[in-house]
DNA sequence: CGCAAGATTGAATAGCCTCAACGTTTGTGG
DNA sequence: CCACAAACGTTGAGGCTATTCAATCTTGCG
């Protein structure tokens, strides 16, 4: 039933819990941590690292919820380098705006992907079957509200990597990515103290921030030297959460509510 | 009753007239393009460049249209540089996710911009009534999957951008814009031939791409000189479309359907 | 016509990238 | 449980892209 994986040390619990952990967080709808949601009828899949999830060109039928691992948004460019557009962290629900246009919709018309979603880690991933989900919103609309609430945050998280990527110097994007990365981790109640699981490789930070995997190993040293930082055996910690925030000009207000 | 701004002469209507082109136009809703649209009863605003049309932190209550000129959602960072996160072109509606989710919702806990909507250029915006937009929705649904798709749009566009400006190189990314304008102002029949009007300065261009002003200077410099475009008097050209997709690494697919 | 905003140019520098080698951890099969 | 290979991480050197600063030219507009 549970969903076992890296996390577990961390509390992680199975999909159904999770995703009403992870909907309640959300200033929308507090109602949503509830039974009914808890006992959505879902499907767990596991992915290995590096697979594919669902590729560009798809209109995935149903609505999913990372449960375990981390999934990323990625896009190819000519050159054959990587960008990743986006990470999909446990309790994550994706592409809810996909589903809910695609809902009820003939095959040609459907809305396609336009980026390939893969698993950087290991992963779990649970698809809530359709129809139930359908029933549920009929039902409670303020958990539908709680999905969009969701994906614009999602899309608030976007811009910012926006203006990191575009304006802020390879230190501080790595430094934001990382106060980023604790704050929506610790809404799910996956960090202990300043501590979390990050399964990511550096080479996943880099092609996230656009940088060079080896600019990124420099800034790491350098974060880890400043003391603003302890990363090893995939397990980050932020040292002095007050001075990294400041220093990476990050304010956790675009993530929603506290 | 119309709007009178710099795109006259290439073919600009009123608010009401573009809305509906605008809508019908992606894939959703050939319907769209219907009197029930065109006479959405609209308040036009205009402003004046760097005028603030709504600022981080507002809930705006309305849906808004940019019927002429060009709107940037911006955002500050620390070092006071402005980061340009997406471009609102005449026929773009703004702000669909957020007046869906507040729509019909107390003060307290409406959702808030994280980004400042400002004028690049004069522009003139139009509002639409908030309850005769809701009777529409009721009765129209075709048009409520109409907005949702626009705004899945411009979600893939603001991914595309974090491919330019974390994986692509100067030259590269400013011709990838041009391709994705052009696209954009075709859509919405304010090209003509490979030309159209655009009012942007190179400072919005490299604040949008992540470039230094002088840099994306010399990138225009070069790109006149390789005859890949010409733009004087706020008109650019693709001399050579092709050409230019093709080193852009440009392909017109995320911006919906032909 | 004149001022201010925008565009252009040059020179020097900084930040980041690439290539290439080497060390270390992880995972797997014996 | 150990040994090995492959993946991951680290380090150095050199070069290129893009940046900054600063000055000049041009254009839009009152």
């Amino acid at each position: 039933m549970a969903a076992r994986g890296e996390n577990e040390a961390f509390g992680l619990s199975d999909g159904g819990h999770l995703l009403a952990r992870r909907l309640s967080s959300s200033r929308a709808c507090p109602a949503a941590d509830s039974e009914a949601v808890r006992q959505l009828p879902l499907t767990l899949r596991t992915y290995g690292r590096d697979q594919v999830v669902a590729r560009l060109g798809d209109a995935p039928p149903d609505l999913s919820v990372v449960v375990d691992g981390i999934v990323g948004r990625t896009k190819m460019t000519r050159g054959g380098k990587r960008q990743i557009v986006g990470f999909l962290l446990p309790g994550d629900v994706f592409d809810w705006p996909l589903f809910r246009v695609n809902a009820g919709l003939g095959g040609s018309g459907k809305v396609r992907l336009d980026h390939t979603l893969c698993a950087l880690t290991r992963c779990t991933v649970a698809s809530v079957r359709t129809g139930s989900l359908l029933d549920l919103m009929a039902e409670r609309p303020d958990i539908v509200r709680a999905f969009e609430v969701q994906s614009l945050i999602e899309q608030s998280v976007a811009r910012e990597w926006l203006v990191s990527v575009g304006s802020r110097p390879a230190a501080e994007r790595v430094a934001h990515l990382f106060c980023e990365l604790y704050h929506r981790m610790k809404a799910v109640g996956l960090t202990r103290g300043s501590s979390f699981h990050l399964p990511l490789r550096q080479s996943h930070i880099s092609e996230s921030q656009g940088l060079s995997l080896v600019h990124t190993n420099r800034v790491l040293q350098r974060m880890r030297a400043d003391e603003l930082i302890a990363l090893s055996a995939r397990t980050l910690t932020l040292l002095q959460i007050e001075r990294l925030e400041a220093f990476a000009d990050f304010s956790s207000a675009y993530l929603g509510p506290a």
